[in-house]
DNA sequence: AGAATAGTGTCTCTAAGACAGTATAAA
DNA sequence: TTTATACTGTCTTAGAGACACTATTCT
């Protein structure tokens, strides 16, 4: 019988670089990735947890004290030889939190907890498990959900300006977005309402929104495509 | 520990009509579900397969013979009680198959196999385990694909013509489509090789088509949006 | 006044949608 | 010659993209 384990990639923009939560794995002999960065998750525990999302949620409380984030299944990844302690199956959720206030908890296995650039872990030359492949999964469901959804709002704590989710897309597109047509589209899609002017750092204050419905992002009609 | 299912969304076109593939679970006393109709599907055989993948593919081709259909993850479903006999998880794949030549095998445990208009079965009280609200998500999931992807070919025998392919469109979708703005997307996403003139039954023979690539479908800038 | 950021107006152009038309086969 | 189906052309229009413009705050 394979064993079941649930992990969560979990995203936010810190510094205006997208970010991923990392656990660093202790470096002791009977572990089966000594040392290596891994994505937070672990077995599930049937008695604690009443299903797969109850697990998820509970692992990233525990990490990030984040109550509430967006939450949305990547898939499951299951094999014989991605875990050398025999046959395994993990299900991964992918998740997008606000930076601001953020507070890491290090776990009680995990020897350190961090976030890094997303782009740079791409780069590195392991993590543990499959998990380089499940973060490559994940960033490329955001980017391209990013395209042709509202996301990015869930990078944002409420209420928010247009500008700062203009800065969210920009950031997890990796290019700039024409503000006047980014405005039309995201007003016009309705999943916004306002809440009151909200005076940034300094110059002129900008309208605040929040989310009609937290409960998942819009689908626009459209991608952003830049004529080339 | 949970245990561990794979189970296999099977989608066909058969007589203008989207449909997917039950079995009924034997009428026993001992069977989770007796007498009710469920997905095809079963334990994860650790000896014979490698992957979740493999394991699906298996099942796929133990119920139709079809090799090499599009397979595609759909999500996992977990929990305390989605099975009476305890803490379990799946891995569901959704499939699509040409319904030409289809030939159904009876498993070995399975009373009754059979192909249901999808709409139909979406309306009956009761599946078993949660297989009613995991094929809710499959029809939703690929009804919304259907929008923006090329996924209806591969609901077709190569070769297959424009009029064809279009037909498959409707039939997922549940609308007529345009016959000429249909045509230049196809053609424009350039996912389509030319492969002879296909007579008919009679009239006008059209052009057949193969995809370019068969391991998965192309995604169009923009949905299907019919004018209101 | 000047700088910085928020927000609007306007023009162009692509491509979708609607629909009428032409082309090619069989009966 | 009619009928059925395959395929093309044309017109309209929505909306994206580009970019210049105005508005409101702070220093």
């Amino acid at each position: 019988m394979p064993f079941t384990t649930v992990d969560v990639v979990i995203f936010t923009v810190i510094e205006a670089r997208l970010r991923v939560l990392l656990v660093q794995r202790p470096n002791v002999k009977d572990d089966p990735c000594p040392g290596l960065w891994a994505l937070p998750g672990g077995f599930v525990d049937v008695d604690r947890d009443d299903s797969l999302e109850a697990c998820a949620r509970r692992k990233l409380l525990e990490k990030t004290a984040v109550v509430s984030p967006y939450l949305e299944q990547l898939g499951s990844w299951g094999g014989a030889r991605r875990d050398p302690r025999g046959w395994s199956a993990t299900h991964v959720y992918f998740a997008l939190i606000p930076a601001e206030g953020l507070q890491l908890a290090k776990g009680a296995n995990a020897a350190e907890v961090g976030w890094f650039e997303v782009d740079e872990v791409l780069g590195w030359p392991a993590l543990a498990f499959d998990h380089a492949e499940i973060l490559r999964a994940a960033v490329d469901r955001l980017r391209s959900k990013v395209e042709y959804t509202s996301l990015p709002a869930f990078l944002l704590e409420e209420p928010f300006t247009l500008p700062q989710l203009q800065r969210m897309y920009e950031v997890v597109l990796g290019r700039d977005v024409d503000k006047s047509g980014f405005r039309t589209r995201m007003l016009a899609a309705h999943f916004l309402e306002e809440a009151g002017y909200v005076a940034g750092h300094s110059n002129r204050p900008a309208m605040g929104y929040r989310l009609r419905d937290r409960t998942g992002p819009v689908v626009f009609p459209r991608t952003f495509s830049p004529r080339q």
